[in-house]
DNA sequence: GCCAACGTTGGC
DNA sequence: GCCAACGTTGGC
């Protein structure tokens, strides 16, 4: 079981929207950094929910239900989307000010990588930033 | 709105 | 293959 982090502009997809969906392809990666990661997630692996640009704040968590494929929004298909399904919402969103002032923290591909859109968490920064959210599961 | 980080493009 | 120019992301 491995651990992730992906981010959305709450104005082109927001968690609200993963909720009321409930599984969504995650389409729309463009990087080539972001695609291995996508590439490297397995059926049931997690990844927290990041609002970027508006909050700027870990909103809930996510459940990987289909490993890599083409995504259908890419022309060329040389890009990959996967499957994510709502697990539950952060009861106390974690804000990237907590996390930049966290020294627990500062080695998140999140913090040394701001414009990766799909970065790994580690397990330790995983329960640590679940303890932080106030999240019971995981 | 500005700017830093960083990926991509294109001239040489 | 190098590097300057440019575009995009995303924090502030």
């Amino acid at each position: 079981m491995h651990y992730w982090l992906v981010k959305s502009e709450p104005d082109a997809f927001s968690w609200a929207q993963q909720v009321a969906n409930g599984v969504e392809p995650w389409t729309g990666v463009r990087n080539h950094s972001a695609k291995l990661n996508l590439k490297a997630m397995r059926i049931g692996d997690r990844a927290f929910f990041y609002h970027s640009n508006i909050g700027r704040e870990i909103v809930g968590i996510v459940r990987v239900v289909r490993e890599a494929y083409p995504d259908p929004t890419a022309e060329s298909g040389d890009w990959v989307a996967v499957d994510m399904q709502a697990e539950c919402a952060v009861p106390n969103p974690i804000t990237l000010a907590q996390i930049k002032a966290d020294p627990a923290l500062q080695d998140m591909a999140l913090i040394r990588q701001s414009r990766l859109s799909v970065g790994p968490v580690t397990e330790a920064q995983w329960r640590h930033l679940c303890t932080l959210g106030g999240v019971t599961i995981g």
